[in-house]
DNA sequence: AAATTTGTTAACCAAACGGTTAAACTATAT
DNA sequence: ATATAGTTTAACCGTTTGGTTAACAAATTT
């Protein structure tokens, strides 16, 4: 059964590397800390993969394929426009709680290495517009909405979604609360942002 | 006259680890490479700053003291909100083209470094949203806009400016256009996202 | 102009870093 | 039981890192 043994010190590995990678970034991880926490030794790290540069791509798409099927919740799901705006914002609260450093992570090492971004493209359920753009101006056309470039709309709901998390630190300082009252600020934009937006557009 | 040169040399020193630190954050930046940018001996970094920590704070101050006037012109200005709105959105944009780095740098590095907020606070010019929120109230009462909470409001506006810069890379890949038509949405915002939230909250 | 302070450099240092090696251990297959 | 293949470790290696030193150069003071 050394095929559980492996797949288990792999994952013990990614886990690890994982947590370590997500909050100090590529610059800032050393390979002797995610060993640490993995309870291996650092040559193990190498053993699975190779060098510190694979393990952070391992790492990376996997984050990145966690976050991907959160944005087609958008982009590319059946339903009603409306509808579709405030189960996002809803259930991406959730999802950042679970994941606190993920999208704050994919951003960021997208920005220190932009060309990055070409290797997730070439993926496939990377998402896509396309849908999307049709659905807003059938709605344009339905007189349902005021005109609104798709794009431009897309980019509001993810800044109002993702933004409070990545900005968390400079945000409570200039809203003057501690952690837990922005928190609470936090849940109340699970129905506010959607609420937000669609006062928004709505005709 | 060696003050005169002292200020040169510091302030070279400080230009060239602005730009290192900020594309490649505290962990990233090298010294080696930071000295070289300035063009003196890696030796003078530490005549000047004495250890990197020390230079990597002075340029986070600097940075963040030319991001809070910014923010500022959403909080303290004496402006009508809807054009206090819109006045902040045109110049938010003209501001990060002239320090592309500049917000995600401050907010990558709080974000890893949560406890320096504190300094920060303490500094005078740090920005207070106390009058904001009595403007806002105001607005409600006097029946302009629909009820919202100044802290949404504030943070709704943060997003829908600020993240888009940072956000760049992964945006850009999901709505599928290349930097220079990625640029014109930019462009667009300087209006479309006063637009936006004020269609928002007014009555 | 001599002395002292300030600015600058080349050479160096110890620690930390990513990565390698060779040997030991474990488990299955023969 | 023994060979074989996969797993794990301790010890090691060369390089890079932030930081220091000691000597030199330039400017100020006396």
């Amino acid at each position: 059964m050394d095929k559980i043994k492996t797949e288990n010190t792999e994952t013990e590995i990614l886990i690890a590397a994982k947590e370590i990678f997500q909050q100090k970034g590529m610059a800032g991880a050393r390979m002797q800390e995610i060993a640490d926490k993995a309870k291996i030794n650092k040559a193990l790290l190498h053993y699975y993969f190779r060098s510190k540069q694979l393990l952070f791509e391992a790492v990376f798409k996997s984050a990145f394929s966690l976050l991907a099927p959160q944005l087609n919740k958008v982009l590319n799901d059946d339903s009603d426009l409306f509808e579709k705006i405030k189960r996002f914002t809803e259930s991406y609260v959730s999802f950042v709680i679970k994941h606190p450093y993920l999208p704050n992570f994919v951003i960021q090492e997208l920005n220190k290495n932009p060309e990055f971004v070409l290797k997730l493209r070439s993926e496939k359920n990377f998402p896509s517009i396309s849908k999307f753009k049709l659905q807003v101006s059938d709605a344009i056309q339905q007189g349902i909405i005021k005109p609104i470039e798709a794009e431009q709309l897309f980019i509001n709901i993810m800044c109002l979604n993702i933004f409070p998390f990545i900005g968390e630190p400079l945000l409570m300082a200039l809203v003057d609360v501690d952690k837990d009252n922005y928190n609470k600020i936090l849940e109340n934009r699970k129905t506010e942002v959607a609420e937000f937006i669609i006062n928004s557009i709505k005709i």
